[in-house]
DNA sequence: GCCGTTTTCGGCCCGACTGTTTTCAGTCG
């Protein structure tokens, strides 16, 4: 029974109902899906506190859809979707992921030739069945072929940190060309989502067809869409799509505002327009046939009678409702950071090595303009990692404190603070001693084993842990990996009371394959006042750029300045920590 | 099916491109 569970429902519920040509209740159950994917709060919490009236106060959601959740709360199904799919039985998933495929071609060709997934999808169009059907072409069953062929080698979609950087040296060759006057990323590359399915870029340019051509022959493409006068496709061989459009200099703003989306978002700023008796689209507001904004994007929101709203909260999850009342949050930014406190410098490895390397955070810091960098080694619990002891923390803390000396004889204004990562037992209790964990700066501590544990137990164990009196930060509170390992059982609400009850503080961990916490849980850690750290859990000096990505996630769970420690200065920050 | 600072009916976001058509439906973003 979760919000995901009965969001994918009401989804298929809207493809099943534009299959049979339904007006405007498609979109409808679409909405619904959407704004319950997104709900901070668990969709049976909400039933139980406050019975349907409750599920009826969240937006898109009626009388009927509500009924719909009661139904799907108190049986697990919902009758009207079961009857859809005994008249359907049709795999949408599969089927709706081939591109060119809508609901409309998809009714058809399960109607005409009983194809029902993707096995049989490939069967008909291999044996030429498609294009003899009405509606249907040469060219679309030829099209299927390939989408087939692309889904059974696509990975779906691509971890933010490793496409925004491809994202930036395509960006960087196009803004080579004399043609280009303006560019930037758009779509949900520069909301900054953790995981993109296209890279959107946008060009201004009062020469479109050149920069299309130039485009579409940059080195690694495989295949061109889409291509008309004003925009394009590509794919890449690395196996990820570029989608390019072209305007001209009046309308940037206003495109920039339309191709950065969210979709959802965009309805709603719409839909303002209209009630003010304008019309928005990529070209520009519009008053009639005159244009009164465009060139520049926070015109658009101004002209609406909006606060700008950062790209990273354009999700239709409440910031248009805040903007309009000039309350949105002041959320935290890159020059706010101060310093990263989980950074490896692999002193079970050998000491020598790591010097050098806890050097090097060092430089990089100062490079950052940080005033603190921290030191946070596994400990001994993770042999694999070759964790420290009481001992070699002990030793460790003495080539540290010589550092520091030197740091402050040469007149450097950065601290490097000593702490660990240690591990939290299956019974909550931790692998070092009280008295070194005292001894340190401050203490993470993190789950790596036994991932396992049902809800109640993994939820006692970090419990547990937070009491600790020398731990300072929940490392990577969720456990997940992005793409690959789902976050551990645990009940998150009661983590927040005790966290808040504590002063234990919540890691947004930085790093590309995990973004741990994920945003809508960053929402819920501010609501309840739950400080934050963000952090890069750097294995290397280079990764201290994750960074970057862990201030987009906080980003995108509205986190302001004051809710995240390490935007402090040293002493302050010292204070966060018992 | 949802919604309301034109409130309980009558609206519901906008445009490009493709492939099939011969003026447009379907898909995509």
């Amino acid at each position: 029974m979760s919000n995901q569970g009965i969001a994918r429902i009401f989804r298929n519920m809207a493809f099943y109902l534009e299959m049979e040509n339904a007006a405007f209740k498609p979109q409808a159950y679409e909405k619904a899906a959407t704004n319950l994917e997104v709900s901070v709060e668990d969709i049976g919490e909400i039933y139980k506190k406050g019975g349907i009236k409750a599920l009826e106060e969240i937006p898109g959601i009626g009388k009927s859809m509500a009924e719909h959740i009661v139904e799907y709360i108190k049986t697990g199904k919902i009758k009207e979707y079961e009857i859809f799919k005994k008249k359907m039985p049709v795999v949408l998933d599969e089927l709706l992921g081939v591109e060119g495929l809508g609901p409309r071609k998809i009714s058809i060709l399960y109607k005409v030739l009983d194809i029902k997934n993707l096995k049989d999808l490939e069967n008909a169009a291999k044996k030429h069945k498609i294009a003899s059907l009405s509606g249907f072409g040469e060219k679309t069953e030829k099209n299927i072929l390939e989408g087939i062929e692309f889904l059974k080698r696509s990975t779906g979609r691509f971890l933010l940190g490793h496409i925004l950087s491809e994202a930036r040296e395509i960006i960087a060759k196009l803004a080579n060309l004399k043609e280009v006057s303006f560019i930037s990323e758009a779509g949900s590359l520069r909301r900054r989502k953790e995981t993109i399915g296209d890279v959107d870029i946008l060009v201004i340019s009062s020469k479109p067809r050149i920069v299309i051509d130039n485009f579409v022959s940059l080195p690694g493409v495989v295949k061109i869409w889409g291509k008309g006068s004003t925009k394009t496709s590509i794919r890449l061989k690395k196996g990820f799509d570029i989608d390019l459009r072209v305007l001209k200099k009046e309308s940037f703003g206003s495109a920039l505002q339309y191709f950065t989306g969210s979709k959802e978002h965009n309805i709603v700023l719409r839909k303002i327009a209209i009630e003010k008796g304008l019309k928005l689209s990529e070209y520009g507001l519009f008053r009639g046939e005159r244009m009164i904004a465009g060139k520049i994007e926070e015109e658009i929101y101004e002209k609406l009678g909006l606060q700008f709203i950062p790209p990273e909260m354009r999700e239709n999850t409440g910031e248009i409702e805040l903007a309009l009342k000039n309350k949105l949050p002041k959320i935290v930014e890159l020059k706010n950071i101060k310093g990263d406190l989980h950074c490896h410098s692999h002193w079970g490895e050998g000491k020598e090595m790591s010097l050098q390397m806890i050097k090097r955070y060092a430089e990089l810091a100062m490079k950052r303009g940080y005033e603190y960098i921290g030191i946070s080694d596994h400990t001994k619990f993770l042999q694999i990692e070759h964790g420290l002891d009481e001992k070699q923390l002990a030793e460790q803390r003495k080539y540290i404190n010589k550092l520091n000396q030197k740091l402050k004889i040469e007149n450097y204004k950065l601290k490097i603070l000593h702490g660990c990562e240690a591990n939290i037992m299956a019974d909550g209790s931790i692998d070092i001693s009280d008295e070194a964990l005292a001894k340190l700066d401050y203490v993470i501590a993190g789950v790596h084993s036994q991932l396992k544990m049902n809800k109640n137990e993994m939820t006692k164990r970090i419990i547990r842990a937070m009491k600790n009196p020398n731990v300072d930060i929940i490392s990577h509170p969720t456990g997940r990996i992005l793409q690959k390992r789902e976050e551990y059982k645990i009940d998150f609400d009661e983590i927040l009371k005790v966290a808040k009850e504590t002063g234990a503080i919540l890691e947004i961990n930085a790093s590309p394959y995990r973004l741990d916490l994920k945003d809508a849980n960053i929402r819920r850690a501010k609501q309840i006042g739950v400080k934050m750290i963000i952090n890069t859990d750097s294995h290397q000096e280079e990764q201290m750029y994750f960074m970057e990505y862990g201030v987009s996630q906080a980003r995108r769970g509205w986190a302001e300045k004051g809710d995240i420690i390490n935007t402090q200065p040293l002493k302050k920050l010292l204070e966060f920590f018992k």
